[in-house]
DNA sequence: CAGCATCCGGCTCGATACTG
DNA sequence: CAGTATCGAGCCGGATGCTG
């Protein structure tokens, strides 16, 4: 296991820029809930809106761009009226997505002792 | 597969904020970095700020301390002089390291296709 | 329905200077 | 060495109102 964290603790040192950047893709507040939430398939807008909840019109809108220019959203238009825009998951997204679920399951389970590492902390510190 | 996303979906839909809220850690610009620092065992400030280079002293002071907080890491202060003060993780955080290096294994895999992916997309909105 | 434009407050972050 | 303090700019993100 020391290899392996060696190696990406290279990346990182060497290059922070591009890994970073690339990586702020999940780093968004609100990246991982749309990623998930888009990953059930095709997802309209007013789904993804609802789904998110706390999510404002104006970044799921910014969100749902940046994710497509980089080639993790598909978003068809169907020219309908009303009009019908979906959006999908590219394959790429997909590898991610199983990452992200790595995490959230993380984040679910440890959330318990992350609140309790907390109050301790917050007690001790109180100095 | 498709079980798996759906409870986390939920778990997104039904609360998003505590989920959200513990994932904020990962969501730092600088969290995943210091994770990945700290991983390779006991590291002192400075080599943190100087492996992560481009963060700041305040910024790297900041997430430490809400990484510490939070029960990521732990915090060694030994009584020399000069002061030296070691981090390391915790055995929760080893375990989001595991998740970490994964996304970060999937950001270099596929730099260079979102950089593609984006190209072409400013292509062709380019109307 | 699915956006875009605009305004604007707040909080993040960087730069700089100082300390135990 | 390992921070803390202060200040100010900038971007993030919410609210609102308007379109195809």
């Amino acid at each position: 296991m020391s290899q392996s964290h060696t190696r990406v603790a290279e990346a990182l040192r060497d290059e922070a820029c591009p890994v970073t950047e690339v990586l702020d893709h999940v780093a968004g507040k609100w990246s991982i809930g749309i990623l998930i939430a888009a990953a059930h398939g095709p997802v309209r807008f007013t789904e993804l809106e609802r789904a998110i909840k706390g999510i404002s019109r104006r970044m799921l809108t910014l969100n749902l761009r940046r994710l497509e220019r980089d080639g993790l959203l598909i978003r068809t238009v169907h020219p309908t009226v009303p009009p019908k825009v979906e959006y999908s998951l590219t394959p790429m997204a997909r590898e991610l997505h199983a990452c992200l679920t790595g995490l959230v399951g993380w984040a679910e389970s440890h959330r318990p002792a992350i609140a309790r590492a907390r109050a301790a902390y917050d007690a001790t510190a109180r100095t």
